[in-house]
DNA sequence: TGTTACTTAAACACTT
DNA sequence: AAAGTGTTTAAGTAAC
């Protein structure tokens, strides 16, 4: 299934895309920061200061096949399996289309970005619990009847005005289960008719932008906030540490996608700066393809730099409060400690961010906190006494039970620490790895996206109202090394 | 293989 | 009484 190749000259392939991109935009300022860069035709090879730079220069990969800078490896593992090329005469990919004609109700498949304003027939890769959250902290009041947070659901996601009616049970038995979700007192004035009003319990929000960080596709996030001049601050506070973040499958290199990755993980709210680097990301992309197929060792040190990487399946978790999963969200959760450190919402350096830092000295603790040593059993809504085999803490010694019912001991404590310092010596001695792979996520990002909709440029590509209309020949994978694949 | 997270379905009580 | 809401139980799937 060969992609269209091009011969066209960088420079016209520049001035397609952002004559593509200020039509998705009109008026926007990423019309004129592409305009700008357009503009200015000193783009010196950006591909030596994004993560592409070492991989690009690996001049340890001598051997090998020469047919892996075509990225055909990719398919051997079938990462690429069900991806197609080619447009439609409306333009848009004809994998998009098959993926809206495909059969209701399925998991939206991983390896495209979702939109759930056009995957209508895409399960969101939400859980429940996610979406609840991400209505009620879209609420002004962070409160919401679960009338309401079904039309917010429905609203957001289509998908579900066709679904069986199921999924509003399922709400509702979220709500009543889920311990990070808590009725509003009835006693505030609030007259709504039936039901209450339900809020997140600000004790839990952690582990809810935790569990949200966890799932994929946070680009639509980073989409709503460049469509939304004041993002929710759920949305600001998804961000991760900017230092040294790990990357896991679907999160975004902060050096192929600056602009997502600052929304994920830097402070700056600069919107403008934000379009102008993705817009430079994008000509960037391209540039980095050409650069690419010049270099016959780029793909094939690369395909042996992923090998020495854990599976790709395998999440090496970009964001967790914990490793334990029974420390999310969840039924049976364990509270975030906030004793320790405290959780304030939207401050910088709140316990929500720490667990990111591998980068400083001192962080031993966070990292403590962030394997859930300082974590605190969940009671159950109206319960006085801990649920039966659920985790327990001891508030007088402050030993800590796991949920699969073992004791941290403060000994135990100190056990783990010292293997939380041995592993972050491990990660630094890894740091080649983790550049590697974060390389190796991007390209898979961008080689998934480029062979399954040709003219997008991963998520930066996508309109901001959804409808997904892609630069012509923006392909940064459609040179001939990769068309062949 | 067992555990956990999550979904889905269903029943039932309560409220408006 | 009907509809919506809230709670609870149970079964099933998927991932780890």
């Amino acid at each position: 299934m060969p992609c269209q190749s091009t011969d066209e000259s960088d420079a016209s392939m520049r001035q397609r895309l952002v004559t593509s991109l200020s039509q998705s935009f009109p008026g926007s300022a990423l019309s004129k920061a592409l305009q700008c860069m357009n503009d200015d035709e000193d783009m010196s090879d950006p591909l030596s200061s994004s993560c592409f730079a070492e991989l690009r220069l690996d001049k340890e990969a001598p051997e090998e096949d020469d047919e892996l800078t075509s990225l055909s490896w990719l398919q051997d593992g079938n990462l690429l399996k069900d991806i197609h090329c080619g447009e439609d005469e409306n333009g848009d990919s004809l994998k998009e289309n098959s993926e809206i004609k495909q059969e209701y109700g399925f998991p939206h498949p991983s390896h495209v970005p979702y939109n759930p304003q056009k995957h209508i027939n895409s399960k969101p890769p939400y859980s429940f619990s996610c979406l609840i959250f991400m209505a009620l902290e879209e609420s002004p009041t962070k409160m919401l009847p679960v009338k309401d947070i079904y039309q917010w659901i429905l609203s957001h996601f289509p998908y579900f005005q066709n679904a069986p009616t199921g999924w509003k049970n399922s709400v509702r038995h979220n709500l009543s289960l889920n311990k990070c979700f808590k009725k509003v007192d009835k006693d505030r004035g609030q007259t709504i008719g039936k039901g209450s009003l339900w809020c997140v319990d600000p004790d839990f929000r952690p582990n809810l932008l935790q569990a949200l960080r966890k799932t994929p596709y946070h680009p639509y996030h980073q989409l709503q906030m460049l469509a939304s001049p004041q993002p929710s601050r759920y949305i600001q506070e998804l961000r991760p540490q900017p230092l040294a973040p790990r990357l896991g499958p679907n999160s975004i290199s902060p050096h192929l996608f600056p602009f997502l990755s600052r929304r994920l993980g830097g402070p700056s709210l600069d919107i403008d700066s934000d379009i102008k680097d993705v817009a430079q990301t994008l000509v960037s992309l391209k540039s980095w393809s050409q650069a690419k197929a010049d270099n016959a060792n780029f793909a094939q040190g690369l395909k042996r730099k992923i090998g020495q990487m854990p599976s790709p399946r395998k999440p090496r978790g970009p964001v967790i409060c914990t490793d334990n999963p029974s420390t999310d969200h969840t039924y049976s959760i364990t509270r975030v400690e906030a004793d320790e450190d405290e959780y304030i919402p939207g401050s910088p350096g709140s316990s929500i961010d720490d667990e990111y830092d591998f980068g400083s000295d001192d962080d031993v603790d966070d990292l403590s906190d962030a394997e859930g040593v300082g974590s605190r059993p969940l009671k159950r809504k109206g319960d006085n006494l801990d649920s039966e085999g659920e985790s327990g803490v001891d508030e007088v010694d402050g030993c800590v039970s796991n949920s699969d019912g073992s004791v941290r001991t403060p000994i135990k404590r100190a056990r783990f620490l010292d293997q939380a310092k041995r592993h972050r010596f491990e990660e630094t001695s890894e740091e080649e790895k983790k550049k590697i792979a974060e390389g190796a996520d991007a390209l898979l990002n961008l080689a998934g996206i480029c062979l399954s909709r040709p003219r997008a440029f991963a998520f930066g590509a996508e309109k901001l109202d959804g409808t997904n209309e892609y630069p012509e020949d923006s392909d940064p994978g459609s040179d001939s090394s990769a068309d062949d694949s």
